[in-house]
DNA sequence: CATAAAAGATACCGCTTAGTATTTTTGTAA
DNA sequence: TTACAAAAATACTAAGCGGTATCTTTTATG
């Protein structure tokens, strides 16, 4: 790897976390600078501005953990429901990335940057349509070999999970501990069971 | 009222509105008092600072709405499960006050001040547990009516139900439309089913 | 090794921000 | 009417913001 391209993917990783964990708006470009080592001239070498740095974290950060985070772990499973429970049991509780007091990166560019630009609406719908389609198709996969009873939306469910999922993350935020997503999980698992 | 308690409740209101539709952060004094047509000095007679103000809403505008429009309906409710449906439908597609757009204003505050401030995320914590412990009551409540299995986790449940209209609402706003809430609340539908 | 372009550094600009200090107006009770 | 505090207006500050212009260094290539 060139060495500007090294410079330029730190900036996006070292944005993401100070975003991640502060917001998008109250995270500054001197702020960015700071913590990157990296003047502005080079910050804005790689970057037209700040909108556009966001965008590229949006398509060269997240979407990459999404996908392989959320969307993979869905595909090439048999039994979707069990795929789903696993899948939400180690995004809240294992992942590593994942924090509790900072939520869930996704939800919270959505809500921060939706008021304010439609391109990042435009690609986080995208991102999120991904995970919701996959899901669905999984569903649709677990009717035909039998794992999932044949009156289910698969697409119906999908979405409730995934609303689901991002209420809890938002909860687990403001009661800052892990505790909050076991009674979460318990309900899922009930949830889960009744679409068998 | 007097005049001064009317200033400051003008205040509280325009603040609000603003909040909800541009965010805490990116509102500022400045777009306050330019639209509330209060000079600075009436602004910081009445707020100690910027954040003073963030709590008063908090307290004294978000607050009894909420408890209005989502405490209140699952108050003396015989059948807890159809309370708990109506008020969903109730709050995603009839509330004239919420919009698709903006998502839940207490969803938002918590998303945005929660890393920032722990007095919003106290008295935020507040408000949902009011919502939480309710709506536990009520099914606790529907059990003893045979409305409700008695193997149904009352907590669960509500924590359950509860992200999941976060969870759609942050849906909504990226969605920008109020079409994303109509699986859900079918699936809703079918989910409470399921704990007769 | 020369050269030019790529990459990065530095200083600064115009504007906005939250907040303060000071002054002026308004309401009310004696 | 006067006295005085409550309420509001005005002008300002210091710091922070995103972004630009300009200069220097590094790197790749003949």
């Amino acid at each position: 790897m060139k060495k500007a391209e090294a410079t330029r993917l730190n900036i996006l990783h070292k944005a993401f976390e100070l975003i991640y964990v502060k917001g998008y708006q109250t995270t500054s470009i001197d702020d960015i600078i700071a913590t990157t080592q990296v003047t502005k001239g080079a910050f804005y070498y790689h970057f037209k501005n700040k909108d556009n740095m966001g965008l590229a974290i949006v398509n060269e950060i997240l979407k990459p953990i999404f996908v392989n985070s959320f969307v993979k772990p869905l595909q090439n499973e048999k039994n979707p429901l069990d795929a789903i429970y696993n899948l939400m049991y180690n995004l809240l509780m294992e992942n590593e990335f994942l924090k509790v007091e900072f939520g869930c990166p996704a939800a919270n560019f959505t809500q921060e940057m939706t008021p304010w630009n439609v391109h990042f609406s435009k690609v986080l719908n995208e991102l999120t349509k991904e995970w919701i389609e996959t899901m669905t198709y999984s569903i649709e996969e677990g009717k035909k070999r039998e794992f999932v009873r044949n009156d289910v939306n698969a697409r119906q469910t999908s979405m409730f999970v995934m609303s689901g999922y991002w209420g809890i993350r938002n909860f687990g935020k403001l009661e800052n501990s892990k505790k909050a997503y076991l009674p979460y999980l318990k309900e899922l698992k009930n949830y889960l069971n009744t679409l068998k």
